[in-house]
DNA sequence: CTTGGTTAAACTGTCGACAGTCGTCAATCG
DNA sequence: CGATTGACGACTGTCGACAGTTTAACCAAG
């Protein structure tokens, strides 16, 4: 997927214009071809993609709603900016649903969701080995998912994917560094063992513990590279 | 205000037509004007409120990213009912959220932030005397927003606002039975005890009882009443 | 060279219209 | 009599256009 365009119209193709004029402002975004604070000019953007304002106004509304766009009533829409504080309280509000998740999951926690989150940290895995930064990222989001959605709370895992829209924002940053693949592997294995040891407070420490270095490691990137304030 | 329009075009007036738009619908949904899953003709809200269809979609979408509605493609947009299994879920994520908030208050606690409290526990108890069922709940919402607000952390206060707008859904149905006023007054002074005392513990056990009994409440108050299931 | 005001371009907010699609209802067939 | 199919009607998805506002450029004065 290529989000800047050159001619028009190539990926755009039929109905559901709103979704896939979402998908391809939020590739854009997070692929940072549309850098953060950068404003988004609707007749612009309707030429490049070959469709009209309406749906690129409903899409930009959507994305406005997962904080990957805000709106300046009568100036259009910008691309968000985390500064350093809304960076740390993404993280806190991670924190806070994922502690909570990974405690309801340890009260319901059966052989089905174990064999399930065992075969995404071994995806995860495969993926660390990679080259690719992008994959990397999600497949670890991913298993984070998977996570809350074994957790059993439907509203939960909403506002988890809620807070990733915002993380990606800042997720190209730390592309390009590389974790050490046994490191990611064994920091994902720790979760399991806590949730295998059904221990509350194993499972709490594991989570803080696990949290806390995804949140060192993205304030760092964010901090060696130019950035944002609004 | 009074959303059921007869006339058109009493209310909706000059700019940001989207927002007033929302704010009608917002307020015709929570008053069950529209019932629970009931389809919204986008082309009878235009005429009802005298604008366009542009702005009652924009509206629309606002108010699915808030919970509100539900949009199925070609169909248009319903009101969104919650289902026992969701609404069990929306008070487990707010636990998760103002235990979060409490504890995170609690490391903080100012004078200010205590007085503040104070006072709106004061106009609670005020509104807790009154006969306007909404506007006790509203009050005690506020409280509780207010709460997630000095615990400093604004995504937070962000995720609890969209809660929030769920919880309303199904708040009408509770508006008519009374709680007793002392029983609110002592519910939230308790409160303000447990984050005087410092005690993370202390506050969590508080915040626990003190969602638990509200859970239970509308969780009858919509058994008492004929409910949906999607 | 800077600063202030004025004008022109560009853009957003809103509108009405058209085309494709879905649901409904009635007529027909098994 | 029940099920199927066809056409009709209503509605959503999308589009191009207009009006008011904001932004930018340009010119003139200090």
């Amino acid at each position: 997927m290529a989000p800047p365009l050159a001619a028009p119209n190539t990926y755009i193709q039929q109905h559901n214009l709103v979704e896939q004029v979402a998908d391809y402002l939020t590739q854009a975004i997070i692929q940072q071809h549309f850098l953060p604070g950068e404003r988004l000019s609707e007749v612009q953007l309707s030429k490049d993609l070959g469709v009209s304002r309406a749906p690129v106004r409903e899409a930009a509304r959507l994305l406005e709603s997962r904080g990957l766009l805000i709106s300046k009533p009568r100036r259009g829409f910008f691309v968000r900016a985390l500064n350093a504080v809304e960076l740390e309280d993404v993280f806190d509000l991670r924190l806070c649903l994922e502690r909570h998740a990974i405690q309801r999951l340890a009260e319901r926690y059966s052989a089905e969701a174990e064999r399930a989150l065992k075969q995404q940290v071994e995806v995860l895995c495969e993926a660390a080995a990679s080259n690719d930064g992008t994959r990397r990222i999600e497949e670890d989001l991913q298993f984070h998912r998977l996570m809350l959605h074994c957790a059993g709370n439907e509203r939960l895992l909403r506002a988890f994917d809620n807070l990733t829209h915002e993380l990606r924002l800042c997720i190209t940053l730390i592309t390009k560094t590389h974790e050490a693949p046994d490191t990611i592997a064994t920091s994902h294995f720790k979760l399991l063992d806590a949730l295998a040891s059904g221990q509350a407070a194993t499972c709490r420490d594991a989570i803080d513990y696990h949290i806390g270095v995804a949140r060192d490691f993205v304030v760092k990137g964010v901090s060696d590279s130019g950035v944002p304030l609004p």
